[in-house]
DNA sequence: CCAACTACCTGTTAGC
DNA sequence: TGCTAACAGGTAGTTG
């Protein structure tokens, strides 16, 4: 479940064992993986061979290789896409779906199991930005993040405080996980509608989501099972600092109550009942 | 225009 | 034992 520190592991690690390489082979396996590339993958193996990666940019959860004459190649890690540097002779990993031979004789394979991931080629505009990525918000990460501007939209929504730290139009790069953690450590229930709060309330708990990605980069991300893993195919630790996240049951680190999980949009949300209290009227 | 719902996927696990 | 169903969930497209 790579949500924004994960993808900037791997943008790391890009950033490390890419950027500066040329693309001497591209190959693309399927049409799915490509499938946002319109021109298709024949297109994008041709247009790839002997370009020269300059830089691994990333926005929210979207990651690019910025690449000579202005073009982009758009990564994006779906639910369970891994970018793997490999040696040439490395047997094919399960579920390979593409494959960059770069110039100083090693690969850069993109294995996914669930094939929500995927791979295009877009022109960057005059801010380096992917057309494809431009309705997407700033992160938390970015220095340019305007929390106060992303507060404003929020407080205008009768959405519930979850639904718009998800939306990635107005803050990028958070997921369940984060979310959940986020609002735990703000105490605020996931269904409190954004109208329902304060523009500070909303700037602290951005702060909050900031906070713990963070904490999270810093422990090299959050991994579950062998889905999520960095360049070099390694896990990172801070599922065992996860306070709400997948703990239902297990008593709130903060009060004690137990966690609770309940279904929200086809999937889940974790808190404490106790410190996150229900909205007054919600439906 | 905005909000909410659903399709897209596969491997693992729970339940019968 | 073997089958089925539930679950994990980011994004884009569709529906209301």
């Amino acid at each position: 479940m790579p949500e924004l520190p994960e993808v900037e592991v791997v943008r790391r690690g890009l950033a490390t064992h890419a950027a500066g390489r040329v693309i001497e082979v591209a190959e693309f396996r399927g049409l799915r993986v490509a499938r946002r590339h319109e021109a298709g993958p024949e297109d994008l193996t041709a247009r790839l061979r002997g370009r020269l990666i300059e830089s691994a940019q990333r926005r929210g959860k979207y990651l690019w290789l910025a690449l000579d004459g202005g073009e982009g190649l758009i990564v994006h890690l779906g639910m369970s896409g891994q970018m793997l540097v490999s040696d040439p002779d490395q047997p094919d990993q399960r579920h390979l779906h593409a494959r960059f031979r770069l110039s100083d004789g090693r690969e850069i394979r993109f294995v996914d199991q669930r094939t929500f991931g995927g791979l295009a080629l877009a022109t960057l505009d005059w801010d380096g930005i992917p057309e494809p990525v431009r309705h997407i918000g700033r992160d938390p990460f970015d220095p340019k993040f305007d929390a106060r501007a992303a507060a404003a939209r929020m407080v205008t929504s009768s959405s519930g405080v979850k639904r718009l730290l998800l939306n990635q139009t107005i803050v990028s790069g958070i997921g369940n996980i984060y979310a959940d953690e986020s609002l735990w450590r703000a105490q605020i229930h996931p269904e409190k509608p954004g109208d329902r709060h304060t523009k500070p309330a909303i700037v602290r708990l951005l702060g909050h989501a900031a906070d713990v990605m963070n904490a999270a980069l810093e422990e090299g991300g959050t991994s579950f099972d062998a889905l999520y893993v960095n360049v070099n195919g390694q896990s990172g630790y801070f599922d065992r600092r996860l306070a709400a996240y997948g703990q239902q049951g297990i008593p709130c680190p903060r009060c004690g109550t137990p966690i609770v999980r309940e279904s929200f949009m086809n999937r889940s949300s974790h808190f404490c009942p106790r410190c996150q209290p229900k909205p007054r009227t919600s439906s």
